[in-house]
DNA sequence: CGCCAATCTTGACGGCGTCAAAATAGCATC
DNA sequence: GATGCTATTTTGACGCCGTCAAGATTGGCG
């Protein structure tokens, strides 16, 4: 049950080596995420992380984790119940172009098939991920939304669809294959037409 | 196909090579298609491989490209000059679906981080694909769907957008993040209905 | 035939994730 | 204050990995 323990050997090890292994992963990517390299920053031996992570996927799990909980409070402070809802949900598309563009190694961790591929997710992450698409899904659903859908749209298949437009882009943009960094707002903008045109005619 | 046992010249080691990488790749991931497993699979030791591909990231490029050729001459069947436009894209996504779920890991190479984040394609692997997505571009441009546009429209634009929606459906989808495989074809239908959407009415 | 360049092999280096066993240090109890 | 318990950390080892260097083999061309 030991939460934070204070003066071990190394003091708190468990937050030092997430700490690390954050700035880690945003400079060098996860292929540069070595225990071995981590432990050397934290300046511990090698095998120490074992004794507060499982193994590796551990590690990368809970640093998903925490993206995840930055998305989901990113999520939270976008306001939807002003009059211009075009302009609400361009601002929210916006901020989460900015989320991913802004730490694309920690986007690309979150939603990428390292971790969930075969299932190799903690049970505490799939919770989280999940928990973060229900908000979007609820948000979707608020009153001043709500009347967005029409009466027979299924609110899951417009969140699945319209959130697969967002990560979609993000992934297009930040691995620069078909959309060009310049390229962002204006993408951005189109994204944000065909979303709500989908909203609003999806039949 | 000759068998050549045991030469101390394999013969067609190139071509093995792919094929060899191909399977292993669809079959364990990238993480499993190490040079070392491959050279055994294909009888020879562990650098041979090195005399055909420069390094493990060449390789991999080729592989990817092959992925693109096939992308393309799937684009190429679509039949877009019915009546029944709606039909023709809702085959097309699907097609694409198909191809996506049919070898994801070979999706994930094609267009995934590991390739495109730090520019580390092959030029010959650049050129690919991006002629795949200009041919997309070219095919929303033909007569019978330039008419979908509105005038007002940037085909380039409306061609990120809607190849983003496919692209991160594809994610989601094989990631099994926020999609499950068995909600494929309505999601799928309903990214159709957003994509004509916003073809017909992105202002 | 003899030679060359392409092809393939063996050996080695450093890096990786992780297991096992030994060492160390804080803590509670006597 | 000594003792024992347990969490933490270290050292050592194993088997993978990508790749470089140097040597062995061979097909093909003059």
């Amino acid at each position: 049950m030991a939460n934070k323990p204070s003066r071990y050997h190394h003091g708190d090890l468990h937050a030092t080596l997430l700490r690390e292994a954050a700035t880690l992963l945003r400079e060098q990517g996860v292929e540069g995420l070595s225990l071995r390299r981590l432990a050397e920053r934290a300046g511990v031996s090698r095998t120490a992380p074992y004794h507060h992570f499982q193994d590796k996927n551990a590690l990368l799990c809970a640093l998903a984790e925490a993206g995840f909980h930055r998305l989901e409070a990113l999520m939270d402070r976008v306001d939807f119940s002003g009059e211009d809802r075009e302009r609400s949900l361009r601002d929210f598309v916006r901020g989460y172009l900015r989320f991913a563009t802004d730490d694309p190694e920690q986007y690309e961790l979150m939603f990428g098939r390292t971790l969930w591929k075969a299932g190799h997710t903690t049970e505490s992450l799939r919770q989280v991920a999940h928990g973060c698409f229900r908000r979007y899904v609820e948000r979707l659903n608020e009153p001043g939304q709500r009347a967005l859908l029409p009466a027979d749209a299924e609110p899951l298949r417009v969140a699945q669809a319209s959130w697969a437009t967002l990560h979609g882009l993000c992934r297009l943009l930040l691995d620069g294959i078909y959309v060009d960094r310049q390229d962002m707002e204006a993408v951005s903008d189109q994204a944000v037409r065909l979303i709500l045109a989908g909203l609003v005619a999806p039949r």
